[in-house]
DNA sequence: GTTGCAAAAAATATCGATAAAAATTACTTC
DNA sequence: GAAGTAATTTTTATCGATATTTTTTGCAAC
């Protein structure tokens, strides 16, 4: 899983950084700067930030460079939307084709991340590691749909969704209910019911929805993570 | 919609070879060879292979350079499962939310889908005019879907769908039915049917695959277009 | 004849520097 | 004083060349 090449790694930091929001939405990513930040040549630097750009991190305008992709409302909303769409179709699938192998790779990626609450809970543990064990859980579930384009899709818009949700540190009030939740979910795959999981699944996504919306709504605009320079772009106006 | 940069004329014009099928599926990718064939530097050339390897459209193997991206039955199937997912859900959405003028591009680009075809028909197009006004008509169904994510998705398996069509060129002999097809998508989107417009969007993918699937079935493999050097993968056992 | 290793060849990935374009600044003119 | 324009500065996009890595070739030993 490491990095085989210079332009992987830059590519994978670049994202992490991006997704943490220590490089702010709207913000502009200056190439030279990025070279010392990274240590790394221009050819591979920019291999990276062109992979993100088809990703949806990055945004390139003509030939005026790139930046992070801004952020709004709006595409909060349609991000869940299609989230909803592609996560509640590879639940169907997975539901299906799943054996007793894959059962059991929920039941334990669920145990990590229940405990993973629990340290967070008690102020052990920061918010990586419960992204991290959350991402593992879904994908657990989703990983018996063998269809590689629904994956990648799925994927693609996991990582949207979950910048949306790290960019507000604040959303681990309603810690209790996320671990019902994924309760729900869990049970109802077990029991191979399609619908209820399904259901429980977009029901779970929607209720993440609601809580940053509300979020937002609440300051009109984000906190930039550590942004050094380069304005940040608000969510409502962006 | 004219390339600004020369990494946008790259990737513009390796993205047509590749989808016509002129670089083969499985092809080796020669950077020196395509920067003589594209007269280009190796910075925008590698930067133009990231973006179609984001888009599935290339593959990128380790420290092994890259090739086209092989295709296979089983893809194919996904694919069209994928694309019938999404076409169907931005029907439903641009149904609900389209208004007249709508309407108006899309009769106009049914008018123009269906004169392309009966000059096909009679030998005096291409293949190639074909598949732009045939986009272009089923683009301008799903326009009013207010779903970017939506939209980038869809067109990114629109792509693929396309490349599985267009690499076998005696897909026309059911031009006939396909035009009835289309005109049936038309009716039920015009008479705003959602469930209807959908069933007719899905039974027209599920009617090209299963022509291709059994024209692959036939010849188990795949007649490489102009491909000059490096292997050809076959259909079936990529 | 095949297997293993070493050297050569080829191709990939990367760097440093240059050319082209956009943004900024300073200046002139009304 | 504002607006438009020309020159400067900054930044991006691109090129040519180099260093690694992989693949091939050749040779020797079993």
């Amino acid at each position: 899983m490491t990095p085989k090449t210079q332009a992987d790694r830059a590519h994978l930091q670049l994202r992490e950084k991006i997704l943490s929001g220590e490089l702010a939405p709207g913000m502009k990513l200056r190439v030279e700067h990025l070279r010392d930040m990274l240590e790394i040549g221009a050819s591979p630097l920019r291999e990276a930030l062109s992979r993100l750009t088809s990703e949806g991190l990055v945004v390139l305008e003509g030939q005026r460079g790139f930046r992070v992709a801004p952020i709004s409302l709006d595409e909060l909303k349609d991000v869940s939307r299609i989230r909803k769409l592609l996560e509640g179709e590879a639940v169907r699938i997975a539901i299906q084709n799943g054996d007793e192998a894959w059962e059991a790779a929920i039941v334990s990626a669920f145990y990590r991340l229940e405990k993973a609450e629990t340290r967070m809970a008690e102020g052990e543990a920061d918010f990586t590691e419960w992204e991290k064990r959350n991402r593992e859980f879904h994908d657990a579930i989703v990983s018996a749909a063998n269809s590689p384009w629904l994956q990648r899709l799925r994927s693609l818009v996991y990582d949207q969704h979950e910048r949306y949700r790290r960019l507000s540190k604040r959303q681990m009030g309603r810690l209790r209910d996320v671990q019902r939740e994924h309760r729900e979910i869990l049970d109802a795959v077990l029991a191979r019911d399609v619908e209820a999981a399904v259901e429980a699944s977009c029901r779970h996504i929607d209720n993440t929805v609601t809580g940053l919306v509300k979020l937002y709504a609440d300051r009109e605009g984000v906190d930039s993570g550590a942004g050094a320079d380069g304005e940040t772009a608000s969510l409502v106006k962006a």
